[in-house]
DNA sequence: ACCTGAACACCGTTCAAGT
DNA sequence: ACCTGAACACCGTTCAAGT
């Protein structure tokens, strides 16, 4: 199931190149980065980039899904470490971070998360949607977020975050202060200080 | 005041024809409307639209000068007919519509609102900020609004919530949700479902 | 003082010709 | 089967020449 079809060798050796010279070009250039010169610095003429790429979103997708994969892996890592609640607020944190500092992720993963989003991408970013839920209803099992929020809701509001977060200052300094002011939000009210959801009657 | 050097006739035409037609182009086809385009559209070459304008921001601020001052000034009547906590998320809530209505205006005052944002631009969102500063302040002055939260913060998470709202879907169905989960987060913790903040001791 | 529009550099995308 | 790169259409921006 890996490879439904073996690359001709000078094929798949163009396919990695493309991607190599991609992320540095996005890195360098932005999620805006010339086509035709990633193709030049590849090597290549500018129809195998089309050839393997249909347009730039397959190609962003291309040179980010290890970087999505790891961030929905890292939901489990902080879930073994952290109570429900701060881990998803942890997880959000770094999220929020990584679509800020990596240029492009931040588009990718938005329309990973719209409403009529490509095939293409809901594949990409569903593994990020399993993250969300399974760190959301945890929570809201413990009941430390709203029981009445979707998972997709957080994701939306997270990218919602970084927004701001990007308006304050290029760097993603002020994404605690944000998410901060969106997570008590998520919190039900909170009658006391000490634990426990004590029955008022 | 009103203007520092008479226009010659047949500029001050091309003047106005540009924001004209430049307003269809970006209804039309988005922020991203070609200048060449507009500029054939006035009928004028396009060497007069960067006399006029020396970049597409600027061209974008004329047109929508009207739009921002109007959402400055409603700021006011809503203050006037409502409680302060209220007024503000319900200005909040016209502003984010309007920013997902209107294409490109998201961008404008996103700029607007960003630390290292151009002289230009800082002379058309400073009525906005004018606004929401009297609308926060009013409301941390009875006691709804965080007194920790500054003004320019809440605008740029008015931003992100219309981004998340415009991941949502295209137009502003989801606005009233998603602000309803970031003002949750901007209250004061309620120690009472009754009024006034009564004295601890 | 202002306008015109050709000219330039730079895109994305396609496709006939090659291997 | 895959690659090449010229060709096309379309940008933004500048500037010499005109009025």
């Amino acid at each position: 199931m890996a490879q439904v079809k073996p690359m001709r060798a000078d094929a798949r050796r163009n396919y990695e190149r493309l991607i190599e010279e991609a992320a540095v070009a996005f890195a360098e250039h932005g999620e805006g980065a010339s086509l035709d010169d990633i193709a030049k610095r590849a090597g290549v003429g500018s129809g195998t980039l089309y050839r393997h790429f249909p347009n730039r979103q397959a190609l962003l997708e291309a040179v980010y899904v290890d970087a999505i994969e790891a961030i929905a892996m890292r939901a489990d890592e902080i879930a073994a470490r952290l109570p429900p609640g701060e881990a998803l607020v942890e997880w959000l944190n770094e999220l929020s971070e990584r679509m800020i500092q990596v240029r492009g992720l931040k588009t990718l993963l938005g329309s990973a998360v719209t409403d009529g989003s490509s095939a293409v991408l809901t594949a990409c970013g569903s593994s990020v949607k399993g993250a969300a839920t399974r760190l959301v209803e945890a929570a809201q099992r413990e009941g430390t977020v709203r029981p009445d929020v979707e998972p997709i809701e957080i994701l939306r509001l997270a990218h919602g975050v970084a927004t701001a977060s990007e308006l304050a200052n290029g760097e993603g300094k002020h994404i605690r202060r944000y998410l901060s002011l969106l997570t008590e939000g998520l919190r039900p009210e909170r009658r006391r200080a000490d634990g426990g959801p004590g029955p008022e009657n």
